[in-house]
RNA sequence: GCGUAGGUGGCAGAGCGGUCAAAUGCAGCGGACUGUAAAUCCGCCGGACUAAGUCCUACGGGGGUUCAAAUCCCUCCCUACGCA
């Protein structure tokens, strides 16, 4: 993988540039799509490609390595193939499910907090959760941490599989994405400033034994290729397969990612720690306030190396993607456009609406009044509204199809405004329009 | 005409003397969703008053029994099935 910077934000920490990997080039700033389960839930990958002009494609370490196993992942030749998606992938190390099968099971905890927010009565949450989600046991805890990985019971039958860092690795080069992530812990909002110091330590540990495990793995790959390869060493022949994926793993790279929650000395003390170990690329998870989530990217563009990318992980909303931009990061994912999508809820320029309101049962317009997506050129607010209250699949598809263009490409317009030396101007008309009638 | 089973909120359908403005599901109305436990979840859903609450009108119509009736009795109307 290579990095370029082409063009930077003058007086700020936000760049246009790009990122060369095995399967294509990413033009940065980028937003990737989230295809959990190796696939962008309601699309193909060739509206992915064709009606939408995503780049990158985003999958996971603990639900592939639950299902389909990532061994099958390799036996069908990695993700790229099994997925038939060409372009350039990822896979999340399963760090986020440390925090959404821990801290936050039967919660209704989020890794983003919000001022405003009214205090959580933990317990009616846990209850209803307990009875809508359904197979739960009493007190069931499907992620517990430990000094050297995390214990998770599947979400699925409830078994139980132990990650360390190594391991996540391991299950990442066989899923043979072009760039993965070091094992890290997300950690909730709400825990204690000595806790996140606690994790953030362990972090740090979990992202040195994944990275030195890794390079091991690219070692083992690239001194005599394909014949080191564990198939081979067993007796096998080298396969076509094996091939593959010696070229895959010698590729493929790997990002730190920077935790410690709110707390500045944290924040920094992550991004330095991090720093210092030579990394492809580097992600930004933990949780945020969103009000002050400026300050915390902020502390952390300013210390890691520049000439390296940065991923905001799971972020967003596109208020905060126009604030990440600005300040330095180059990727962004978020499950935010085709989760809510799914429910009923699309992007507009002046803001999100949703469709299963009344009011757009007869509504002829299309979803957002300038949009160029196929959903907008060919059907109806009202037709949408149909589909979702008459619970189609199609609902899901087409609303997914127009968030994913929509937010796909305001990351790429913030990219031409960075080319053409107009972010700021683009921002506030953008963020003008988009406020004001909300 | 006779027999049997029924008539409950927008619909389906519980309840069979008090704890019933009435379970549950659907429909309806609104909200949430930020490295996907998610085609999910939450709230409201007879009327009036700002809310805890208070009052009013309600389980086919009418009449009764009872301190108390959606629940028991009588009668009328209607529906389904069976027999003439």
């Amino acid at each position: 993988m290579k990095f370029k910077i082409k063009k930077k934000i003058e007086g700020k920490l936000g760049r246009a540039g790009k990122i060369k990997t095995l399967h294509g080039t990413i033009k940065t700033p980028a937003f990737v799509t989230v295809g959990t389960k190796a696939t962008v839930k309601s699309l193909t990958p060739e509206q992915l490609e064709k009606e939408i002009g995503a780049q990158v494609v985003l999958a996971n370490t603990y639900h592939l390595y639950l299902q389909p196993g990532d061994e099958r992942v390799r036996k069908m030749g990695g993700l790229n193939k099994m997925m038939n998606w060409d372009g350039p992938t990822m896979t999340d190390s399963g760090g986020f499910q440390v925090f959404s099968l821990g801290a936050a099971f039967g919660k209704n905890i989020t890794k983003i907090t919000k001022e405003s927010a009214p205090e959580i009565l933990l317990e009616e949450f846990t209850e209803t959760n307990k009875k809508h989600r359904g197979q739960i046991a009493e007190n069931f805890q499907p992620a517990k941490i430990d000094e050297n990985g995390v214990m998770f019971r599947s979400h699925i039958d409830g078994s139980a599989h132990y990650f360390t860092p190594e391991k996540s690795i391991e299950i990442q080069n066989n899923i043979g994405a072009d760039i993965i992530f070091a094992f890290d812990e997300c950690t909730s909002p709400n825990e204690s400033k000595h806790y996140q110091a606690e994790s953030l330590d362990r972090t740090h540990r979990w992202a040195k034994k994944s990275l030195e495990f890794h390079r091991a793995q690219q070692e083992k790959f690239s001194v005599g290729g394909a014949e080191k390869n564990s198939s081979v060493e067993k007796g096998g022949k080298i396969s076509a397969n094996d091939k593959n994926f010696a070229k895959i793993i010698k590729n493929q790279a790997i990002f730190g990612i920077v935790q410690g929650g709110r707390f500045e000395d944290l924040r920094k003390k992550s991004a330095q720690a991090l720093a210092e170990m030579d990394f492809d690329g580097y992600g930004i998870g933990g949780s945020f306030q969103k009000e002050d989530m400026v300050k915390g990217v902020e502390w952390v563009n300013k210390i890691l190396p520049e000439e390296k990318p940065r991923h905001l992980l799971g972020i967003g909303e596109p208020e905060d993607l126009f604030m990440a931009v600005e300040n330095g990061c180059d990727l962004f994912d978020c499950v935010a456009p085709t989760r809510i999508a799914r429910n009923g809820q699309v992007y507009t320029e002046s803001g999100k609406i949703n469709l299963n309101n009344a009011k757009f049962r007869e509504d002829l317009g299309s979803l957002d009044e300038n949009c160029e997506c196929y959903t907008c050129k060919n059907y109806t607010r009202a037709y949408l509204a149909h589909l979702f209250r008459a619970d189609e699949m199609l609902a899901s598809t087409l609303a997914s199809i127009h968030n994913l263009y929509f937010i796909v490409n305001l990351v790429k317009k913030m990219r031409r405004a960075i080319l053409k030396e107009n972010f700021g101007e683009f921002k506030e008309a953008w963020l003008n329009t988009y406020k004001s009638s909300q």
